[in-house]
DNA sequence: TCAAAAGTGTTCTCCCTACACCCATGG
DNA sequence: CCATGGGTGTAGGGAGAACACTTTTGA
């Protein structure tokens, strides 16, 4: 038992995973409850904080037991604080985001009970997790404007086209297909690969990778990506 | 005395309040800790959150209580969570970010400790508060794309080249005049007073207001002040 | 009448936008 | 050979950046 003069809060941390392919489009991870309340309720991976960690070290762990997957970062986005949002007691949480290849996610061995939705279709959420996901999603759209968002979330050779729907189910909005390419390709943030995919059924799209030097460049200079 | 089956870390808000003239440009509101630890040196207005209060509701009462003023809006962005960040014990962090006109300030009667500071001659900070006012600092320089800054820190009158010299001090670059006038006034924020100042000693400026109505509709359609 | 700030307009360039044609591939 | 998607180019308009002259005022 622990003791305080006067009344704590819980904390604990919640992390919404975004990943993206063709098929599903956007998708978020979550993990199926196991125990009351909301049992059996879809909700983001996360859980209490320990006293000997920080924020960030916390929700990369709980991501880590709850799903099998370790991130390479996070981004706190935001605590969610209403008296009520947990039935037993008082809880706080602070949310993370986080942009990962679906790929790179499968196999978690504890993560039985982990599996991902597509942003369109996601079940009833525990708490107030329906909250989290819209400020993520809010968040997300305003990120795509600083950060090469499509590079994070697509395996490491892509095409144009690719990118683009990317970028389309993300800001909900249609590109002209041209535009979008020499916009793109003017940043200079795309290094053609020399190969091409065998798996086209039309003709064969140029495919790309992330050129980091690049970006790291820019970033310096403070840059911004208009759509 | 309250007791947990598990060790809870105490939870805190913190205001960074930002206000702006003339004379000492951006400045931070502070208040000297009457009490260790850090007795005696400078720190945001914030305190231990209450359990039948969320975050905003404990940030604004804290920011009454501790400066008398009474903020209409404040942003949360940031939670700081470092295990060593208070000497007494586990605690967190909320931080907000609020603007406000100095002027609606003054007169906080249990004020007594509560000065404002430019940004640019701020005192040892307890805690870890330097850290919150550069992530604040960051933030503020986000916003000021989307969010007219200048019109919540300026007076309700003011003139183009104060505009201009507050969106300098926060961006820390500067524009060309006679570009950022005809940039400012082609988004039709700003309402020209048929008033004039009295107090110039040069040339009397043109005094604007700035136009609610209008930056509501911009927020409808999304904008974005580009500088 | 001079110094200091205010007001105003033009030009150039670049980027965004809209849009059309041709090419490669598999069925 | 045709449907589907991929690749490329151009013309027009608008916005930002650079820049100079005139006006008002108090000293």
């Amino acid at each position: 038992m622990y003791t305080y003069q006067y009344p704590h809060p819980a904390v604990t941390t919640d992390c919404v995973i975004f990943g993206y392919d063709l098929r599903e489009g956007l998708s978020v991870l979550l993990v199926q409850r196991g125990i009351d309340p909301f049992k059996g309720r879809w909700a983001f991976p996360g859980g209490f904080l320990k006293m000997d960690e920080d924020a960030d070290t916390g929700a990369l762990r709980e991501l880590k037991e709850e799903t099998g997957f370790e991130a390479s970062s996070i981004t706190q986005f935001g605590a969610f604080t209403a008296v009520d949002r947990d039935p037993r007691e008082r809880v706080i949480t602070i949310a993370y985001l986080a942009l990962v290849r679906k790929g790179d996610v499968q196999g978690g061995d504890d993560a039985a009970d982990a599996r991902w939705f597509p942003v369109t279709a996601v079940p009833p959420l525990a708490f107030d997790h329906d909250r989290i996901l819209r400020l993520a999603l809010e968040r997300l759209k305003e990120q795509i404007h600083f950060r090469p968002v499509g590079f994070e979330l697509l395996p490491e050779v892509f095409t144009l086209s690719q990118l683009q729907a990317l970028y389309e189910a993300i800001l909900g909005v249609r590109f002209d297909r041209r535009n979008f390419a020499s916009k793109m390709l003017k940043l200079g943030l795309l290094q053609p690969t020399g190969d091409r995919p065998t798996d086209a059924a039309r003709r064969i799209p140029q495919l790309y990778r992330f050129n980091l030097q690049k970006y790291d460049d820019l970033k310096q200079s403070g840059f911004r990506l208009e759509f």
